[in-house]
RNA sequence: GCCUCGGUAGCUCAGUCGGUAGAGCAAGGGACUGAAAAUCCCUGUGUCGGUGGUUCGAUUCCACUCUGAGGCA
């Protein structure tokens, strides 16, 4: 875990277009982009990784039509990412945008990436401390979930109460954070902190919930014609383990199951149907609870009428800041 | 034409010796502070093929009927 050593704040407007995987952001954020003269900031888990090409759904050089992109196509594999870590990064590449003079637009589905960027949360403040995840784990072990639960209701009955007890992974990082000394005397450590001084409007994307999993299912048969397999059996060919962070993406560890004679082939598309589908649903409710989001429906495909009416939107918005 | 076995949740099927039903999968809802495509929690959605009959009461028993599969002619 390594410290991230500043902290930094966006400099000005930014937009953001968020929803579901497959419906279609990619598509409308490059026209909007490109109508608006504006560079585009991903905030996707996923496509930030080098090798995850097909997969991740990664919009390649044609389809980026002449769109910069950050964000994008620029971690090592084996490197474990972090929400932190991008919040830092994605800031200083929407202030890299606005220092020439453009609109950074903020394309993702990953919902807590998102959030980082619009609220006020410092994550430079307590560093993961390995002996004392390995202290909470063994208690974990030997006492059981409710007594580490209970220990964190001890600390904060706030914290405690959004956290099940079977989500260890959670309990821990919580008590991990009430730990550190910079944190139990500052109340302030607020998920739902507003971001002050900064303009930004968050557009959501979704359609049709049986027409978005028509989609999905459809671009995972797309994505194995388009080599996939290939795409996998590759990156494993390269000496990446199957283990990584990365490598856990919906498409890879599939495909990694089918290599190994796990699951048939069939077995194996139906199941990335089946993740990629649930993983549209958790991105729905993740963003649906956001109250800050404009929505628009992309049912019946028509891209270019919402496309023109997002830039419109846009247009309003620069106007009225 | 005759015989046999089926028809119950979106799918595959249990079950009720007569008191309006439950598993798996699929699905739906939710939580979310350094792995977030991760991690974790909650939920059965139903004209029991149709119409009559027997019965206090039928998804269950009976008759007829529609429908699917197989067998015999």
């Amino acid at each position: 875990m390594q410290k991230i050593e500043k902290r930094v704040s966006p400099k000005g407007p930014f937009v953001v277009i968020v929803g579901p995987t497959a419906v279609g952001k990619t598509k409308v954020s490059i026209d909007v982009a490109k109508e608006m003269d504006s560079e585009i900031v991903s905030a996707d888990s996923m496509q930030i990784y080098e090798h995850l090409d097909i997969g991740s759904a990664k919009p390649d050089v044609i389809e980026q039509d002449g769109v910069k992109h950050h964000m994008l196509d620029c971690i090592p594999l084996d490197y474990s990412y972090s929400v932190a870590q991008f919040q830092s990064d994605a800031r200083n590449s929407i202030n890299s945008i606005i220092n020439k003079g453009r609109l950074p637009i903020v394309v993702g589905g990953t919902g807590l990436y998102v959030h980082a960027l619009t609220h006020d949360i410092d994550f430079t403040r307590v560093v993961g401390d390995e002996d004392y995840r390995k202290q909470l784990e063994a208690i974990s072990e030997e006492k059981g979930k409710e007594f580490l639960h209970n220990m964190l209701i001890e600390k904060s009955l706030d914290r405690a109460k959004n956290i099940h007890p079977n989500n260890v992974k959670r309990v821990i990082r919580a008590l991990e954070i009430l730990n550190d000394d910079s944190v139990k005397n500052n109340d302030t450590y607020d998920f739902e902190k507003p971001l002050h001084g900064i303009d930004f409007t968050i557009i959501g994307l979704n359609m049709d919930r049986q027409q978005l999993y028509d989609r999905i299912n459809l671009r995972v048969d797309i994505m194995i014609e388009d080599g996939l397999i290939d795409e996998v059996e590759s990156i494993l060919a390269s000496g990446f383990s199957k283990d990584l962070v990365s490598m856990q993406g919906i498409g890879y560890k599939e495909i990694i199951e089918y290599l190994e004679g796990i699951v048939t082939l069939g077995q194996a598309i139906y199941n990335i149907k089946k993740a990629s589908r649930r993983l549209a649903k958790k991105q729905i409710t993740w963003f649906k609870r956001d109250k800050r989001i404009k929505w628009w429906d992309l049912s019946d495909q028509d891209y270019c009428g919402a496309t023109n009416e997002v830039i419109e939107y846009i247009n309003d918005w620069r106007m009225s800041i």
